[in-house]
RNA sequence: CGGGCCGUGGUGUAACGGCUAACAUACACGAUUCGGGUUCGUGUGAUUCCGGGUUCGAAUCCCGGCGGCCCGACCA
């Protein structure tokens, strides 16, 4: 059963540029068939490391969350069916894509139940009773949660069936104030892809055509992975008043009237990870950045018999003098060769291997080797702390600036549609002028397969053509084949 | 729902219409070894997806079914 599973994975692949990442990330992550005889992928996390990757990044997220004055809630998994047939553009969006409880108890349900594909409906359908005047705002809430959605073509991470993810919610009593909420949020994710996670990533706006069903702008970060494909990392949304006209979330406002309130939506999935591994890892596997990795180093003994009881001591001993460094570390002390363990840990991604045996404590020293670019360095025990923490920032380093660099070049600006195709075809973020009209976007998506990734928040004013239809513009637009 | 490819030990593959269906890996036992996946031996494990047909003979060819994967529409 548990091969089966994994074989499906196998097949639905994750990849580098050069290689099938499937046979080592089972080892972090698990396919699970949720049903048999059914199109379901989930994604199950395991805990190598004690935590999972997951539980890391909601950590950190949580903090941020926090800093900001939001709360976290939890709304229930089943949503009454009427509900998300309340917003015109959202059960557009969504009906397709639902799953419907029809049958619980032994019997037919009067209505049925949606499991919720996101949690808009029965979270707003409770802020109208718990909003009543303009001192109960704003309201921050965030929710942990998984949700469901049975797209067409599931993919590994990027698209799983079910998936893990945090859903904010907030209302203001302004426009402007729920503005500047989203792009606020929008500012936390940009700020944990880049300094946690090492992902470098623009932000800007989506399209009409792009953007959340149901909202009034959508806001955006995206990321290049290595195939030259583009990612949405993360989403921020500006709701406006769609919802809460639909939901009748409205208090009283400073002038004694009725008002509605403005409302923002924004939220990380589990896609996140693959984003990780798609933008990090090589054909040895995961390669984690070690601000964000579970365990940062990995103390592996090589012993002998005869040896071995003062070699996982000195092991202890170390970890123990790590911890008070607050450094994240695990000791293997498991009997195995060296090579076996070293392979291991490697495919882990964790960012820094220290090597003990008997020659290093002959010498009182040990032997670091990092993740990034194999590279080996011997360091005297007293020293160890303090080398350990450069060495971990100086890895985090290497890994966003190796991505910065890759996005870079695959960065282009192109003027006309020759170069358009050209460089859309190389796997690239393509700046080009764009007339505004959806119907050339549309054109454009079916001949190249590339869409509007972003619109960038700030560029110069700039006279141009739009490549596809020569029709006057005054802004680039962001192309990409996308995930 | 359309287009393409494919179904062989647990897993990954091989086998011209012809020998007891082969190899690797995993697993079990024994020995050996330990600064980059030790080595050797022994062993367990397949009605070649199902049903029919052609043939002296089918994993292989044909028909039907079932199932899977990839591409497209949908999407965090």
């Amino acid at each position: 059963m548990i091969d089966k599973a994994n074989n499906k994975a196998t097949k639905n692949k994750i990849t580098s540029r050069s290689e099938d990442y499937s046979q080592w990330y089972l080892d972090v992550v698990n396919m699970a068939d949720l049903a048999e005889n059914a199109p379901v992928r989930g994604c199950m996390i395991i805990k190598p490391h004690g935590y999972s990757i997951w539980e890391r990044i909601q950590r950190v997220l949580d903090d941020r969350f926090k800093e900001t004055g939001v709360s976290n809630v939890y709304f229930p998994l089943f949503i009454p069916e009427k509900f998300l047939n309340k917003e015109k553009d959202h059960v557009e969006g969504f009906a397709p894509e639902v799953a419907v409880v029809t049958h619980a108890g032994g019997k037919k349900l009067e209505e049925p139940l949606i499991v919720r594909p996101t949690s808009e409906t029965i979270m707003y359908d409770t802020f109208g009773n718990w909003i009543q005047s303009y001192r109960d705002l704003p309201l921050l809430l965030n929710q942990w949660s998984n949700i469901v959605r049975w797209e067409l073509r599931p993919r590994l991470f990027l698209r799983t069936t079910e998936f893990l993810w945090q859903e904010g919610h907030t209302v203001h009593e302004t426009e402007e104030e729920g503005d500047e909420r989203a792009r606020q949020m929008l500012e936390v994710y940009r700020d944990i892809a880049e300094n946690i996670m090492a992902i470098p990533v623009f932000t800007g706006v989506k399209s009409e055509s792009e953007k959340f069903a149901g909202a009034l702008r959508t806001y955006t970060i995206e990321a290049m992975m290595q195939d030259g494909k583009a990612l949405q990392f993360a989403t921020s949304h500006n709701l406006g008043q769609n919802f809460s006209k639909a939901f009748d979330v409205s208090f009283l406002g400073r002038n004694g009237e009725k008002q509605y309130g403005w409302q923002t939506r924004w939220g990380l999935s589990t896609r996140a990870i693959g984003g990780l591994i798609m933008t990090h890892s090589d054909d040895s596997g995961l390669v984690l950045p070690p601000r964000l990795a579970p365990t940062q180093a990995v103390i592996t003994t090589i012993s002998q018999s005869s040896d071995n009881e003062e070699i996982v001591e000195k092991a202890n001993e170390i970890e123990n003098m790590l911890k008070k460094e607050s450094v994240r570390v695990f000791v293997d002390k498991r009997d195995l060769r060296p090579g076996e363990k070293f392979y291991e840990w490697e495919r882990k991604g964790v960012p820094v291997r220290i090597e003990l045996g008997a020659k290093d404590i002959a010498d009182n020293s040990v032997v670091l080797v990092r993740r990034d670019n194999g590279k080996k360095v011997k360091v005297e025990l007293p020293d160890l702390p303090k080398s350990i923490n450069l060495l971990l920032e100086e890895i985090q380093t290497n890994l966003y600036n190796r991505a910065l660099e890759y996005r870079n070049a695959k960065t282009k600006f192109v003027d006309n549609w020759e170069d358009f195709v050209k460089a859309i075809e190389e796997g690239n973020f393509v700046h080009a002028h764009w007339s505004g009209e959806k119907e050339v976007e549309a054109q454009i998506k079916s001949e190249t397969k590339a869409t509007i990734r972003y619109i960038p928040f700030r560029q110069e004013k700039e006279e141009g053509r739009c490549v596809k239809s020569g029709k006057p513009s005054l802004e680039r637009a962001v192309f990409a084949k996308a995930y």
